[in-house]
DNA sequence: CGATTATCCTGTGCGC
DNA sequence: TGCGCACAGGATAATC
């Protein structure tokens, strides 16, 4: 999503700002939000684990987390607006970005370039290298999954990555975080890599309800290449033995008992 | 300190 | 077809 918004919106000028969700909007009311919002120029597209980070023209930052069902749109600013939609940023060349989001978890705020609410956040799961993450592990005593869910741990792993990463490392989300080898500690490091960054080339993971998709409406594909995630019953690809789920902290979680340990 | 539970919401799919 | 229930990409506060 970072890269739609950096491809489509740099130099894009917001000409007007409506605000029809009562939830979207945090931390800041509603006209701070238009005031900061109304005339800025986009100039810069950063992200923080899950958190978008639009830069302002005037140094300020446009933060957004899409939680569970919250999309961004781009459209034609005459397009009718789809059930749900919370924000619209109007923008000087006739497009609008809109946020959509049935479930109104999902939050919008401007912020300073210090970015103060986002301070409790852990180190991008992307800019991980081997011996921080050997740093990070030794360091909880919590389980490996739960760790790995973190945001304050790690910023950027989520429920469905989580079981992904945990099953190309052959790992057991129930793993003491302390308590992995070097080996397995280089395998997971590898895993998180490679499955973050296979997701990110195959644009996501779009369920069947399709809540998350592109700028242009469109699903991603790595739900097609999920090993273990949504697949309880069915044979683990690697060994053949039927992909198990527990609940662990009100989520699912997936995993092979045969071939993850 | 770490694990679990409830909560914020709407929508969908399932069994009956 | 209608009803009740379980479940869903997240984060956080309260409680055990």
């Amino acid at each position: 999503m970072r890269r739609d918004l950096a491809r489509e919106l740099e130099g894009a000028v917001i000409d007007d700002v409506t605000v029809t969700g009562a939830r979207s909007v945090r931390r800041n009311d509603t006209r701070t939000f238009r005031r900061a919002l109304r005339g800025a120029t986009l100039v810069s597209f950063g992200r923080h684990g899950k958190y978008l980070l639009m830069g302002l023209d005037d140094g300020r930052v446009l933060v957004a987390h899409l939680r569970m069902s919250g999309q961004f749109l781009l459209v034609p600013s005459a397009a009718a607006p789809v059930k749900h939609t919370h924000v619209r940023l109007a923008l000087a060349d006739g497009r609008e970005l809109r946020f959509v989001d049935p479930r109104t978890f999902g939050e919008l705020f401007v912020t300073t370039a210090d970015l103060p609410e986002l301070a409790t956040l852990g180190i991008d799961a992307l800019d991980l290298d081997r011996p921080a993450l050997e740093a990070l592990l030794g360091a909880r005593r919590g389980r490996l999954k739960a760790l790995l869910l973190d945001q304050r741990v790690i910023a950027g792993i989520g429920n469905i990555y989580s079981d992904e990463i945990l099953w190309t490392a052959r790992l057991r989300g129930s793993r003491p975080a302390n308590r992995l080898r070097p080996v397995e500690v280089g395998r997971l490091h590898d895993a998180i890599a490679a499955v973050l960054g296979e997701a990110v080339a195959r644009r996501g993971s779009s369920l069947a309800d399709a809540q998350y998709v592109d700028l242009a409406g469109q699903p991603g594909s790595y739900q097609e290449a999920h090993n273990v995630y949504g697949r309880a019953g069915l044979p683990c690809p690697r060994c053949g033995r039927a992909v198990e789920r527990t609940v662990v902290a009100q989520r699912s979680h997936f995993w092979c008992r045969n071939c993850q340990r």
